[in-house]
DNA sequence: TAATATTTAAGAGTTATTCCTAATTAATAA
DNA sequence: TTATTAATTAGGAATAACTCTTAAATATTA
């Protein structure tokens, strides 16, 4: 089953019409590699389809995120969105912006104990560290962001 | 030396002028224990100093940061303050609404050997744990929030 | 294919935060 | 102690990301 049919599905399993504009949201924030922004996701989707607007995008991304299909990261007031929704280390480079995804064995069961402990029920969970990544520690002085 | 002369010091030492203002945002946000927002220092300010504007008490708390006195923490587009610098665990009920830090020592060494791994410097980290607390499994019924 | 409840586009509204500026003030040196 | 001056303040205007509103359009169903 290709990506299209999983969300169609997916959409009307929880009772909302699969619409043009859904999908084409869709297809482009889970294929994304780059922790877009709405914006970006938008600016995106307006190469095929030149009417949407920026609300459906908003409307659609929250869709999905209550899906659990993708993971919302608000960094400097803007929100970025990720369609890996393992529990990962979002590894983000003050210098050129870049945002890795790490996974982690380890960090996973120290939560999880962690939580236990305390008898806290999880049900997401976000894990930033910021820094400067390889490369640019590098050519530190090249211009900003 | 007291809390008080500290912040003097300190700000004195990086440049600042260390006005009455900043001293009582300061003092209020450094004993904070719930993790307030710009606002809620603002209203506490207000009490001793009934002059202070919020663009003050943003000021002062971006210096503090700035000088790592606090962590910043942006939770559903509200900017909550931390006066706990050290990796910890952000437990975050969202029944009510509470935040409560749990210190690990595991966490701190896994996200120090991730990072060396991979040649990134790290300058900062935040841990969130999203969830509903013990209290609140168990008069999980009542009124939201 | 018709009926209808949902969804859309577009722009207005909201809210946390930042920016701007004239008036004030902390720090310094005489 | 006082004068000097560069930093800071209060207050409000501006910004930006996001949410809300509404009439027109459309996916689903029967």
């Amino acid at each position: 089953m290709d990506t299209n049919q999983r969300i169609v599905d997916a959409l009307r399993k929880q009772g909302y019409k699969a619409t043009p504009q859904r999908i084409a949201i869709a297809q482009t924030v889970l294929r994304s590699q780059n922790h877009p922004s709405a914006e970006t996701i938008h600016a995106e989707v307006l190469r095929l389809h030149p009417t949407v607007s920026l609300s459906t995008v908003y409307n659609t991304l929250h869709i999905l995120r209550d899906m659990n299909f993708l993971n919302e990261l608000t960094l400097n007031g803007t929100t970025r969105y990720d369609p890996n929704v393992s529990l990962h280390i979002n590894m983000i480079c003050q210098h050129c912006g870049k945002i890795i995804d790490v996974e982690d064995q380890s960090l996973e069961e120290s939560i999880t104990n962690i939580a236990k402990k305390r008898g806290f029920k999880i049900t997401g969970q976000r894990v930033d560290v910021y820094g400067i990544c390889k490369p640019c520690q590098k050519h530190e002085q090249g211009s900003a962001l």
